[in-house]
This record gives structure tokens, C-alpha cells and sequence, in this order.
DNA sequence: ATCTGGCACTCTGTCCGCGCGAGTGCCAGC
DNA sequence: GCTGGCACTCGCGCGGACAGAGTGCCAGAT
């Protein structure tokens, strides 16, 4: 009905005014912004209705309408088309990646890339260990009898435990266990990798066996555990900028953002298609989080997903580009990991 | 002087009112809450003195004190003693850290421990390269011509660099690689590291010139270079907590944590005699940091000095217990890097 | 010489009342 | 089903009045 069609244009374009201007939006000022061809008493009584429906919302008897969540949602998923970026934005991308020189370096350049696109807070959740296989495990002899365990994956993530072992250990113990080591979890991926263990205390030779089920113990319980993920966060510094949409505090929030715990969740329960994933305020169930929207997406090329990227912000934002910022770069990182 | 001993008496008297009411203290509050003999027309005329001075401020005509930076320094320097901290957070303290189960993981907890006890925003510098030494040096073949190098340092630090060589490379060579990297830099400080390339390369087979040459370049140029320190930071939910000792906006001070570049060249310039460092306000010479002080020590046990700790936070602070607190933490987690 | 009590003065923060403007809802007419 | 008009509501900003806190200064007490 040409009805219905009207009124989503209404509340698209009470979205659009709303996210640029931060003002509730009245009846005559959308009518002089956006050719609807109806006068403001008609987009009153459209507004009326969105409003019976839940779409959008009053702050006051008298003044103009503001989006709720309901709104926004309906707004990301049928009235918005994915903007695509501009060719200055895709070429910034690049260069602000390649000069990466280690893995660190690499999320860091990009969650402050994506802050810096978005003027949001961008996090970036580590590649997954238990996706990843072993390329390489390295061991150094700290003092008699403490290890140093380095694991080294293959998207590049070396992850280091100490290991106190039970007997003095001595240079030649320490390269046998190398060869060892490799030889048996060598390609292998970190979630196969606990299954692993009893071949490698079957195969050792008897002077290492206890060593050996030393390592395999830490080996088990701290590298194939999941949980263990972090997150890299960067522009912190645009929350100032969006104070006025958190009225109480900008503390919970923060206080979210270190945790680590929440965030991390919300930000690996990702779609595996490559969708771009969109919660909306209360959507997000924490509290810290309900005065806010998290835009996320899976990174990791091909068929290996690797993690989860993406922004934190107020529900006040602009989807559309923000949906094609966190995409472009989730794209592009996935590519870079897969290289190096 | 009795009579000037009485002023720096009523200047203590200011800042300790002021740092836990965050009001203006005016005379008569004063001469209620601490007992300083005297009645408040007397502390009145001691006000205008110090004021007159440059220790204290009026907001505006007729409200109370406030300190200025220049009496904060006068407090820190001879007006407060440092508070020994509760036996209570000494068990939390090494409760927080003994749990850690690598490198990141004792920054981290670090961080969120001192952030914890001052109510500041905490910032630690990763142990510094330049000044450990080489534990190990790791090879390992990602790809026809390409190498990832993995350094270990003594302080359990490890760096990663991917190397592209101007020659295929096979196994045999990467193993003999390896050797011979470690034969050369075992044991030696980073910071001499460049100068023993060219024993390298003399030392390389002929085969293996090319390959010495361009891992000889990455080494020098990446790792002996100073200025690659990251920083850890924490806490900065506090931030919102004292966001009304920041008039205009937290922005600044959040975009200098991000920038660390800043903060690090703070908190780097300890004293390596190991005494607290407090900066307040305008000495800070940065601007984003004018309305805030920082209190930094370095860290490292005995006389291997490895970086730099400490908080960020609004001028009016609880010195005391802040730099006892800092000064603890940054022992404590001395010991611990030294042990691993 | 130093401290004290009293007093007049100044300034801020707050509360109240008012008018303005924006925006709405409804209704009659096209 | 749309439009113009109209009465109504309500938040916001402005100005004045007021109370409270704090100061500076002076004369008197110790």
C-alpha cells in the first residue's frame, strides 16, 4: 500500500535528520527537508501512527519525535542500503595496514583505523587460538628446572607459558623435547591438539617422560582452553564526542569496555556468513550496554574465521556507513592475516 | 617561624579538605575540622598571605581556597608523609599478581591492580628492549621466502618479525640459521646486538650470505631501534569518576592515553633511583595533560631498570596514598619479572 | 605584637515566574 | 485521503530576588 510505503520514508528520514542533527525532529522541519510531497499535517498523522506502533518515541509532550530502538532496528534492516565507501576511504585503509610489522601491531592499526573511520570505539578480538594450527613450538631453558614454552601459530600469534618441571633438565633434554614437540603437533590445530597429548608421551623416551608430561599438562590446560581470547580497543576518545547520548555516565560503559569479558562476547557471537551483525540498545541484554549499539562482523578469510571486529557507540549512529566501514576493514585485515 | 610553621599548617590543612570534599574550604570550615589553635579571622589573615604567595586561589571572590598547582608541589614535597599502605593491600597486591601467566599478563594485571588502589587511570610501560638481554632467537619458515624471526629476551619478552628474503630458502638452512644467530647473540644486550652484526655476517657460510644480510638488516633495524615501547593502560572507567575535575572534557587527556607516545616519554623519564615522581598540572608542559598530574617510579629489581609506572589523574588527588601505592606495585611487580 | 570577634560587603547558586517558540492533536473543508 | 487552521501543552531561557558562604578590615582584648 502506498500508505505503509509513506510511513517508512517518514521514519527514515526521522532516523537520518535525527543522527546528523541530534534534535528530536518536528513534522514542518521533515517536510522542508526531504521532498515527501505531503504536508506536515499528514506526516503528523503518520508520526501518530509510528508512534502507536513503537517505532519512535517523544521525549516531551512537546517536542519532536526521536527514534527507539524498535525504530532503529527496522530502519537497519529494510530502509538502509550498505554506503559504500569512498575511494580516498578504501586507499587510507591500506595504507594504514601495511606498514603493520607484527600481529599486535596489526590490531592495533586496526581498531584505531576503524575509530578513526567511524568516530566510534572500535574493538578487535585476537584470532581465535582453537581455530589456528601449530606452526611452531619453541623451548628455552629458563633456569634448572623452569621452561619457557612459546607457542607459534599459524596466523602468527605467539603465545609464551612458563612450565616449572618436576626434574633438573639439561641442554640436551631441552633439544630432544623440541624435536619432540614438533614432530608431533607440527600442522596440527590447536582444538586437535589436547588429543594429541598421550601419542606424545607414548612416543617419548623414557629419560623425558615425566618432562614431557609436564609440558603436555600445560600445554592442555592453558593453550586449548578457550576464554583466554583478548580484545584491543581503540578510540576511547570518541565517547567524549558522543557524551550527550549517555545522559547518566559514560562509566558503565568504560567500565564494559575494560572488562573485556562482555564485549568479547558480544563481539564473537558472529554471524559466519560474513554478515554484518547489528544489535541495538536493549538488544544487547547487558545493562552497561543498553544505551548503546555494537555493529560487528567475523574476520578471517575464506572459510577460517579468526574473530570478531567491530564498533561500540550510541543507538544514535550512522548505520549505513558505519556497517560498510566495519566490513571494508574486516575484509581487508582478514586478508593481511592470511598473508603473513 | 611559629608563625610561618602555622601557614604550611593551614596550607596541609587546605589541600587534605579540598582533595576529599572537592568544595572550596573557606576559614571557618577549616578551624572546625582540624584543630589548629587559632580562630578562623587568624587563618583568614594566613590565607591571604598564602594566597599572595601563590600556594592557593580563590575560584571566585567570595568562595573558599583552592590550591594551586604550585601549593600541591609544596604539599608533596614537605607537607605530606608517604602513607604505608593497609596490610590488607599488600595480600591484595600480590593475590592480583601471582595468578599471571605470561608477559601480558603481569602487565595487565598490574594495571588493573593500580588502578584498583588510586582510583586513576594506571599506565605501565612494557619492559624496555634496548636495555635485556637475548634469550633466544627463533626461525621458523612461513613461507618459500619468507621467515618469521621470534625474539626472546630475557624479561620474558617476546618480539616477532616477519622477514622477506632475496633467496629461496630450505630447511637445512633454516636450522643452520638458527644456530648460528643464536651462537652469535645469546646472552648479549639488545642495545649491542647492532654491533655484533658484522661478526655475523663474517662468521655466515658463503651460502648463506644473503639471507644473514637481510636478517642482520631486520634485527638492526627493528629491534635495537628504542621508541617501539608500547604501553598497557587501565582504568580508565575512573576517569568518569573525576570528570568534574576536568571542566572542559575528558577528550584530551582520553586521546593522550591513546596517543601514548606522550604518556610514555612521562613515564620513561624516571628517576632511576628508584624515588616517585610526581607531576602536577602545568609541568606536565603538555597540554592535554595541564590539568592533570602523573605519578610515575620505574620498575626493574636491583639495578636493571626496565620502564616505567604509573597514574594519570586529575590534579586534586590523594598524593599520599597514590605514591604509596605506585611505589609498592612497582617493586612488587620488580620481583616478579626478575624471577621469571 | 598578635589574636579575636564583629560587621559590612561581594559574589554565586538557586528558585520562581513569565513569555516565547516549537510542536502536537484535532477538526472542518477541499 | 490530504490540507490548512487553530487551540493547547510544555520545555527552555531570561531576569530578579534571595539566602548562604566567605572574605577583608577594623577596633578591642590579651
Amino acid at each position: 500500500m502506498a500508505h505503509d510505503e509513506r510511513r517508512l520514508q517518514v521514519l527514515r528520514a526521522i532516523v537520518q535528520d535525527y543522527v546528523s542533527t541530534n534534535d528530536p525532529v518536528g513534522s514542518k522541519a521533515l517536510a522542508e527537508r526531504h521532498d515527501l510531497g505531503v504536508s506536515p499535517a499528514t506526516i503528523r498523522n503518520d508520526m501518530a501512527v509510528l508512534e502507536e506502533q513503537g517505532y519512535i518515541t517523544q521525549p516531551h509532550t512537546s517536542a519532536g519525535r526521536v527514534p527507539t530502538d524498535k525504530g532503529y532496528r527496522l530502519f537497519v534492516d529494510r530502509l538502509s542500503a550498505v554506503k559504500p565507501l569512498s575511494v580516498a576511504e578504501k586507499r587510507a585503509i591500506e595504507r594504514f595496514l601495511d606498514g603493520a610489522v607484527d600481529l599486535h601491531d596489526i590490531l592495533s592499526r586496526t581498531v584505531r583505523l576503524l575509530a578513526q573511520l567511524t568516530h566510534q570505539v572500535a574493538v578487535m578480538q585476537y584470532p581465535t587460538l582453537s581455530r589456528s594450527a601449530v606452526r611452531h613450538l619453541e623451548v628455552v631453558q629458563v633456569a634448572t628446572t623452569r621452561l619457557l614454552l612459546v607457542l607459534i601459530t599459524d596466523t602468527g600469534r605467539v603465545e609464551q607459558r612458563l612450565v616449572e618441571c618436576p626434574v633438573d633438565v639439561d641442554r640436551d633434554d631441552v633439544a630432544e623435547l623440541r624435536a619432540l614437540l614438533n614432530q608431533t603437533f607440527a600442522g596440527a590445530r590447536l582444538v586437535d591438539a589436547a588429543g594429541l597429548v598421550p601419542d606424545l608421551l607414548e612416543t617419548a623416551p623414557p629419560h623425558l617422560r615425566r618432562l614431557v608430561a609436564a609440558i603436555g599438562a600445560v600445554l592442555v590446560e592453558t593453550l586449548v582452553e578457550p576464554g583466554e581470547d583478548r580484545l584491543v580497543v581503540g578510540g576511547t576518545a570518541n565517547l567524549a564526542r558522543v557524551a550527550v547520548d549517555f545522559p547518566g555516565s559514560l562509566r558503565p560503559l568504560l567500565e564494559a569496555l575494560e572488562e573485556q569479558v562482555v564485549v568479547l562476547r558480544l563481539i564473537s557471537e558472529v554471524d559466519t556468513g560474513g554478515a554484518v551483525l547489528v544489535r541495538i540498545g536493549e538488544e544487547n541484554a547487558h545493562e552497561a550496554l543498553s544505551g548503546a549499539s555494537v555493529v560487528s562482523v567475523g574476520y578471517g578469510s575464506g572459510d577460517r574465521a579468526l574473530g570478531g571486529l567491530g564498533i561500540v557507540g550510541p543507538t544514535r549512529m550512522d548505520y549505513p556507513t558505519n556497517m560498510a566501514a566495519v566490513r571494508a576493514v574486516a575484509r581487508y585485515v582478514g586478508q593481511i592475516l592470511a598473508e603473513s
